[in-house]
DNA sequence: CACCTAGTACTTTTT
DNA sequence: GTACTAGGTG
């Protein structure tokens, strides 16, 4: 892998290409302008003082930044290692350098690209001891602040939940850092009880932090803040290094990002920022509006240049998403345009639960992706790649339903987000060996890693050194979490038990031999030594399926540190650990695979597709409940919704499921549905007797209003429609996703670094743990359905098992209809499987929809099976 | 000390 | 629907 140099190395560079004859420039401004409009000329030859491009979504942003500094290089003639791009995410950089690379050639290689974080941490590893930081400190994910801030609570015998929750602790204290301030200012603004609590504990977490060597995302950008106002001659050696600096989705950036840049920007000036603040939709961590709506007067000079044409969209989608956003007081007027006239219009499908939603969409994209004969040419457009087409949703939660949809239609589609690749639990605990090796202090990753594999370590144990650690952190002693492991190990520390104490000592002992590697071998042969040494390899090969599946993650790991190679070992493992702690969501986005894509709105920021669903519009759920109450918070929401509608380009579909599962009870159609044209919405919803149109959508009274009014309180659409878009018929218990998940090969939970091939994705699992049945994707009856059976069968007084089965109903390949609550195998029955024979039930369990049934099959074993998919035969 | 089970509390968005 | 905890057992 071709590894971009470190941004912030400051070697001397030779001269800067450039074109020198007449001729020469008058080339170079035909293929750079050529493609651009009036105004993105403008953006791209404006090139010395402040300059802010206020971007429309679609309006070509990033082309105008890759050209500006192709026009910086190729034209100016500035030197690329002058020029440095902030980003939002390490794929938009890499992005960014690939188009780079195409305009310009190799140049592109020394432009400095990164997101603030990356930049931060680069900086900080390199000058951070000018402010009196250590440079070996390791990154702290919000797993591992959680971590810290329970011990704390341990020692204060507080309950990790309600108002001490760790996430809560850490939202606030994180609030407050992105504000600037420290934790005494904390303190001394604190007037409730709660924030005198929150203050303390911001407090001892500024501490802990520094004696654990650690920063966490704040810190990074903090300490580089800091850097840059305390250490004036590291400062004036980035100002003469960046002479031109960008910026990208401004709107976006705290106050702390935006003093840091400013620093850097102060004499030469020369600093473009592009944004849109109609796309702001990260003020919950602090990103300030602020900083686009004031740019005009922090920076008296600056142009401003507004790019309002948009190359991506129909009218008829930027239209919706007008009509949306245009009722945010907040903002900068401004309407964008396009050449692209007229456009599909906009189905909206109101479900009558989630599962009936994701039907709905897995039934679109099939018509999308297959030609459609017998329609009229207008009607039956080239299908769609799967690559082409996207599903947002506001909460992860969200793509539960969706998912066990397209798992049933066998669609394969790539899940962004959720449960990501750097989350998993042995892939932590890899890289928690590593930052042990790497940082002594690291007490956290030591208490994560010191009992794995299981050694006979334990909680008792892990408090003997914690309080040992405490006790010499008051002494002041500036002894390290890792040699209070390997004193306790010789038998230093009193009142651990014998097995406890050779336990520590095999764990020094390892930790030692790995480190006397360290400088030694390249990062694959390390991870290599740390699988071995630390018996991670022999603990996972003894756990079965599930331990293969980890190991296989492990490799997978071991597979990207190889991309460090060429770097010096002690380099890569910095860039090793930086680099997984600070991917993004985004990162894991494979473009070339023919995929659904499953994201958040957040994070489709800055992402297109052709084809684009929004699911879950209902109240509550987006608008989300917690900016219900709060205009500002709305706005933010709306923001939202405005940059999942730009998102697409040809074909939006937008749903909501008027039951939910879960929690919040039903919700009405989303107000967003509300604030988009009537004229650009057409219905899904077909089967309405009494309308003709949607039972669940239209206007006013009888339209979203009528849909809120007709849920639970035995509403009109219900009973005269039936059952609106009633589900496909196939359904299966949502357990086991995960195994269905590999089976299928449809989801590596952070893309690039997992997803297996999609040729995979007919084939069905090996049966070895009778859990075919489980994965195959076979229908079954919803239970509000087989609710309505039962009290058919009810009512003719039958008893007979036949009559559960499901001839009668509309699913196919339906095995056995589940009463909810009803036991139909009791323990003793004698049953026979198709494949595993006769045998006896063990237990049987209810679950929410299904019933497991646990069976000893005579020499196969114990299976457990769900008694809506195995075909079970009672037969005694 | 590890493992299992059952019960409880909570549920946005992410670098 | 899950993540965590408490309490019991081996």
């Amino acid at each position: 892998m071709n590894l971009p140099p470190d941004p912030t190395a400051t070697s001397e560079k030779t001269a800067a290409p450039r074109a020198h004859s007449a001729a020469d420039r008058a080339s170079v401004e035909e293929r750079i302008l050529a493609p651009l409009n009036e105004a993105q000329r403008r953006a791209v030859t404006t090139t010395e003082g402040p300059l802010l491009v206020l971007a429309g979504a679609g309006s070509g942003k990033t082309r105008v930044i890759t050209h500006r500094i192709a026009w910086l290089i190729q034209h100016e003639g500035v030197a690329p290692w002058n020029i440095l791009a902030v980003t939002f995410t390490n794929k938009a950089a890499a992005e960014m350098r690939d188009r780079l690379t195409e305009m310009i050639g190799d140049a592109a290689r020394d432009v400095a690209m990164g997101t603030f974080h990356s930049l931060c941490a680069r900086m900080l590893r390199r000058d951070g001891e000018a402010i009196g930081l250590p440079t070996g400190f390791n990154i702290y994910d919000a797993d591992d602040q959680a971590r810290v801030i329970k011990g704390f609570l341990k020692e204060d015998d507080l309950p990790a939940t309600g108002e001490t929750k760790p996430s809560l602790i850490l939202g606030a204290i994180s609030r407050a850092k992105n504000e600037g301030l420290s934790a005494e200012q904390m303190e001394d603004r604190a007037i409730t009880h709660h924030e005198h609590l929150i203050a303390r504990f911001a407090k001892r977490y500024a501490a802990e932090m520094r004696r654990l060597d650690a920063l966490d995302f704040d810190d990074l950008l903090l300490e580089g803040l800091r850097l840059l106002r305390e250490a004036p001659a590291v400062a004036d050696r980035y100002r003469a290094k960046w002479h031109y600096l960008h910026v990208d989705e401004y709107q976006d950036t705290n106050r702390i990002q935006y003093g840091w840049v400013r620093e850097l920007a102060m004499g030469r000036g020369n600093l473009c920022v592009v944004g849109d603040d109609d796309q702001s939709i990260y003020s919950w961590r602090g990103a300030d509006i602020r900083n686009i709506l004031d740019f005009e007067r922090d920076w008296p000079t600056a142009t401003i240049v507004p790019l309002e044409q948009n190359y991506r969209s129909t009218q008829t989608i930027l239209d919706a998403a007008h009509g949306v956003v245009s009722n945010n007081e907040g903002r900068k007027a401004k309407k964008l345009w396009t050449e692209r006239s007229g456009g599909h219009t906009i189905p909206v499908f109101g479900a009558f639960d989630q599962e009936d939603e994701a039907a709905w969409i897995v039934r679109r994209i099939e018509e999308l992706t297959s030609a459609r004969p017998g329609k009229a040419q207008e009607e039956a457009p080239t299908p769609h790649a799967l690559s082409e087409i996207a599903i947002l949703y506001r909460t992860n939660a969200q793509s539960r339903a969706i998912e066990e949809a397209l798992l049933r239609a066998v669609v394969p589609y790539q899940l962004i987000g959720g449960t990501r690749f750097y989350q998993r639990r042995e892939v932590k605990d890899a890289l928690a060996w590593l930052r042990v090796l790497r940082n002594d202090a690291d007490r956290i990753s030591f208490e994560r890693i010191i009992n794995v594999p299981p050694r006979g370590i334990g909680e008792k144990t892990i408090e003997l050194l914690r309080a040992a650690d405490a006790a010499r952190a008051e002494d002041g002693a500036g002894a390290s979490y890792g040699s209070i492991v390997a004193s306790a190990g010789t038998g230093e520390l009193q009142g651990l038990s014998p097995r406890a104490r050779t336990a520590l000592a095999g764990v020094a002992a390892i930790v030692e031999r790995l480190r006397s590697r360290l400088a030694l071998v390249d990062l694959p042969e390390l991870l290599d030594a740390v699988y071995s040494e630390t018996g991670l390899r022999a603990h996972l090969a003894a756990e079965g399926v599930e331990g293969e599946e980890r190991w296989a993650n492990l490799l997978e790991l071991r597979g990207i540190a190889g991309r460090f190679l060429e770097l010096e070992p002690l380099d890569a493992l910095d860039r090793f650990l930086e680099e997984t702690a600070l991917v993004a969501d985004q990162d894991a986005l494979e473009v070339d695979v023919d995929r659904v894509t499953l994201i958040t709105l957040h994070a489709a920021k800055g992402l297109e597709w052709p084809a684009v669903f929004i699911s879950g519009l209902t109240e509550g759920l987006f608008p989300h409940s917690r900016a219900l109450e709060d205009r500002e918070q709305m706005e933010e929401e709306r923001r939202l919704c405005y940059v999942g509608i730009t998102r697409a380009k040809a074909r939006l579909y937008l749903s909501y499921a008027l039951r939910r599962s879960w929690g919040a009870g039903d919700g009405a159609p989303s107000r967003f549905l509300e604030e988009i044209p009537e004229e650009l919405l057409e219905s899904a919803n077909e089967d309405d007797p009494r309308t003709g149109e949607a039972a669940a959508f239209g206007r006013g009274a009888r339209g979203f209003a009528a849909a809120r009014g007709g849920i639970g309180g035995g509403g009109a659409w219900r009973e005269g429609s039936g059952d609106v878009g009633a589900p496909d018929g196939s359904f299966r218990p949502s357990r086991d996703l995960e195994a269905r998940r590999r089976a299928y090969g449809a989801g590596a939970r952070s893309g690039s670094l997992h997803v297996p091939d999609a040729d995979g994705i007919d084939e069905l699992p090996d049966d070895e743990d009778g859990d075919l049945d489980a994965v195959r994707p076979v229908g079954r009856v919803p239970a509000w359905l087989a609710n309505r059976f039962k009290g058919a069968r009810e009512s003719t007084q039958s008893d007979a098992p036949d009559t559960r089965t499901a001839q009668a109903l509309p699913a196919s390949g339906v095995r056995r209809v589940i009463v909810p609550g009803e036991r139909t195998f009791r323990d003793g029955d004698r049953v026979r499987h198709a494949r595993f024979g006769e045998g006896i039930v063990v237990t049987s369990r209810l679950t929410r929809s299904d019933e497991e049934v646990t069976i000893a099959f005579a020499g196969v074993g114990v299976k457990t099976l769900a008694a809506s998919m195995a075909q079970l035969e009672v037969i005694g």
